[in-house]
DNA sequence: CAGCATCCGTACTGATACTG
DNA sequence: CAGTATCAGTACGGATGCTG
């Protein structure tokens, strides 16, 4: 449990990192923290885990994103690293997508976030519906 | 490392559990991570993870924070069941949050992933930076 | 001290239409 | 198949002024 403190506080400094500039905006773990938070990424990033896939795979795995939205997730993933774009010369084209090993090595620390959300979103939801009784009485 | 792949097929599971209404956007895990991956969310966790603060004491701490922003996400927090708001009825009036055990036990799976971005920032600024090269070239 | 209410700009998103 | 371009709606967030 003081292991717990000891990274905690660690962590609590990273987060303060400041920027180039010296702002606390500019901390670029936060920056990289809003970037893989975003609507989209964390989605492609789990769907690209088993393997590379094609573009319109990828949107059939994720039905409810609009083609642009896919679009411009992968080429922000592409840009940040963490994801690979291999285009084949054919007719059509075919373009795969693969997680890079930068990719891949961010599954462990969502995995890890996903499995605390699923065993705590009842407790979550619960604590909603109290909140909002509470907030009507 | 068959070990990390069989938690990632259940991590994908979960994320693929539909809603109420069956819809895929529905998915409780996805809500819950679209909830603490907002922009101020989880900054005021880790402030308030080495105790109860006062709101104007969390808005010193956060400079780059709108009195606004900090109401309305600690009462989305306070509503999550993440924080705690007491009111000490005195004259002024101060009101305390802290970290509920709910809000306490997200601390591990987020330190996890700050200290990812911490430890691979560097790697991502690079691999932009190649990027934008790559596209003015 | 600890808020609430309002106005307003911008950034994110989706729908639609078009291209190599 | 795998995109690009444009337009329009919305939601997010900040600045400001006021209250118990």
């Amino acid at each position: 449990m003081s292991d717990d403190a000891a990274r905690l506080e660690a962590v609590v400094t990273q987060f303060r990192k400041a920027g180039i500039n010296g702002a606390l905006a500019d901390c670029p773990v936060r920056g990289i923290l809003d970037k893989i938070s975003d609507k989209w990424s964390m989605l492609i990033v789990l769907e690209l885990a088993p393997g590379a896939m094609r573009f319109n795979q990828i949107r059939r795995a994720i039905p409810d994103i609009s083609q642009k939205m896919l679009t411009q997730t992968l080429k922000e993933l592409q840009r940040d690293g963490l994801v690979s774009r291999t285009v084949f010369p054919t007719v059509p084209p075919a373009v795969e997508y693969e997680l890079t090993e930068l990719g891949v090595s961010l599954l462990r620390p969502f995995s890890i976030l996903v499995e605390w959300a699923d065993a705590r979103y009842q407790q979550i939801e619960r604590a909603r519906s109290d909140f909002d009784a509470q907030a009507v009485a």
